[in-house]
DNA sequence: TCATGTGAAGACATTCACAGCA
DNA sequence: TGCTGTGAATGTCTTCACATGA
């Protein structure tokens, strides 16, 4: 119940189960087993079961757990009371289409301005979000009480932006730029870094040179990999 | 020296440690000291002296670490012999502005070709790279022995992606969809999943509410928090 | 019989703390 | 003195295995 001894981890997971369970094909079903969520999910039923003991949800050993109930524990744990608001930092190609991902993603969560120093981007709208100058960011961020920034500058402005954002009142930031900031331990960081998990996968994807045409492994539980880290 | 005992999360700092390292700032001197270096990287000094003892690589007491002989040190271990061939599946928005961010960062790691379903990017190029139907996947994957495949397609074409690829001979994954793949584990798959690393943000960012202009605490060591987790 | 909830064990990762050395 | 290298301790996360209950 009391979020803060949740870990990371875990928070990962529980976004994965949410998401997984409002699938069409677990919506319409009033219950699931530990195994199914985990099947679905990429993770074994003991590691489920742990995760929704932690938070203090109770299934039946005869049905399982009742997906509306869960979906609903789940949120009362994840989802914050209010709206969040969202800046995103850094509207070039990649903020562009990072914004039109992320936009809707979530009903908690709106992203709801954006900044760039590119004077002909300032004054348009990118996915219906409106394209400040980071001239403004601080004011814009503060006067909105925006408290999650994401960071898609090109790397040698990223630690000027995030300092800025913080001085606003940002408490969570979400970096794509590959490079290690330097802010307050207080401000959640999570670090997207492309480049990272590239060199990651050619670092990993070395062993058995596979042949073709053998698609039918079908062993089941493995461990989730999540970005991170 | 064998690869195979190196962890995972080791993996990703031996990345972030290269990064920092080829940075001019320390370049162009002789030598670093581990806390110089988990300064850079956001980490602690004995985590940076222990990733290195388990490499093998060996610094002295009075200077510390040769940047040079430290870079070669870290090449030798995560870069392949050979050049590793990328494929990218989805055009999208997203994927050629991933295309973009990721073309030519790596010197042994090459962005060879894009895939899509619609006719009218077929046959152009993006950012240098040329783009086929994905019908020719198969048969364009096998024939020049690429071995990472990059998922930006829309997550209800994501499963059928990887498998088509899987079944082409890619042996590492880097999957943008916001979805749980049913591959063999044999395949090593990285997820990049920024739905979740942004209702993970606003999760963790509940805490203190800041009032502005406390950008002053400069706090030293904590942890990575690499996507990943 | 089969699935849940959970203590205990195990695996993994990080930090401590200190010997040894220049 | 101040660093590295590393055994030992600590902390965190995952899995095992079984009592319990329908």
């Amino acid at each position: 119940m009391n979020k803060r001894k949740i870990p990371g981890r875990c928070v990962e997971r529980l976004i994965i189960y949410r998401r997984a369970l409002l699938q069409d094909r677990h919506l319409h079903v009033p219950s699931i087993f530990s195994h199914e969520l985990a099947f679905a999910c990429r993770l074994t039923a003991a590691q489920v079961r742990r995760d929704l003991m932690l938070i203090g949800y109770s299934g039946s050993p005869t049905s399982g757990y009742e997906v509306k109930r869960l979906l609903s524990s789940i949120g009362a744990l994840l989802d914050p009371p209010d709206m969040r608001e969202v800046a995103i930092v850094g509207m070039g190609h990649l903020g562009r289409s990072i914004a039109a991902y992320l936009v809707n993603r979530s009903p908690k969560i709106r992203l709801t301005v954006a900044f760039d120093v590119n004077p002909e981007k300032i004054g348009s709208t990118f996915s219906g979000v409106p394209c400040h100058s980071v001239e403004r960011l601080a004011e814009v961020v503060s006067s909105k009480g925006i408290t999650i920034g994401i960071l898609t500058v090109p790397p040698e402005h990223a630690q000027a932006a995030a300092e800025h954002l913080v001085q606003a009142g940002v408490t969570g930031i979400l970096n794509f730029a590959p490079v290690c900031l330097h802010i307050p331990e207080k401000v959640h960081v999570e670090n997207i870094d492309m480049t990272v998990a590239l060199e990651k996968v050619a670092f990993f994807a070395c062993r058995s040179q596979r042949r073709k045409g053998n698609i039918d492994d079908h062993s089941s539980t493995s461990n989730i990999d999540q970005t991170a880290p």
